[in-house]
DNA sequence: CCTACATTTCGACAGTTGACGAAATGACTG
DNA sequence: CAGTCATTTCGTCAACTGTCGAAATGTAGG
């Protein structure tokens, strides 16, 4: 069995991957604004995003300066979209991620980013 | 958010492990079997049966001198039970999944055990 | 074209993981 | 209770992962 065939496990398969999801799951955000809510550095961020886009979870598009980031909601792939359901409907109990999708709704780039 | 919360993701982040599943999902097997299909050594295949149980994935049984592994169809948590579902559902289009379920209804643990 | 700023890539480093063989454990059987 | 055989645990090793800061890339606006 090839390793791709588990891409999405591995995706989901990090605390601060899931955090990512469940935000993106609320609306678009850029990269700062994830980094800010997460705490980690630019470049840990930015991996994080990458790993979650090739596994076909997240989609991003740029806009101007910014490249902004989604969920990919009509994934070709049967078990990108069961595993995106199932984030979707779960986590919402844990503390962290209560706090993260709090944060979420309050956070504007145009006063976190640049810091 | 802790590292228990994706637990389910890592201990199917790995080929093997899915492989295992996808096994298990078609009847109980004990470590020996899981082993002949899976051309690993002993401790590697103990040490992926316990990632599995330790996730809530499957669950164990003794049997004598041996142990069956079995799905945890009843799981309590609702990200278990939808990973299972979501296993059981994906990777029957795959060359390497579909070889393994044919060996596991052809294998017996009489003749293989003990080799 | 120079500057500012969002993002990505690079290089380094510690911690984790998957693999093995060998040794330990546990359970039936003579 | 000694032997056999299924399983687990242990120690080791190479490969992978998450993290960072620094450097590189890309884009908008002066």
């Amino acid at each position: 069995m090839k390793n791709d065939r588990v891409k999405v496990f591995k995706a989901l398969s990090d605390p601060n991957r899931v955090r990512i999801l469940k935000m993106v799951l609320v609306r678009e955000l850029c990269l700062c604004e994830v980094r800010d809510v997460l705490g980690l550095s630019n470049s840990t961020v930015s991996k994080h995003l990458s790993i979650l886009r090739d596994a076909g979870l997240i989609l991003d598009s740029k806009d101007g300066k910014w490249v902004n980031f989604r969920v990919h909601d009509q994934a070709d792939d049967e078990v990108v979209r069961s595993a995106i359901a199932l984030v979707r409907k779960s986590f919402d109990d844990d503390a962290v991620i209560r706090e993260d999708l709090k944060r979420v709704k309050r956070v504007d780039r145009a006063k976190i980013c640049g810091v």
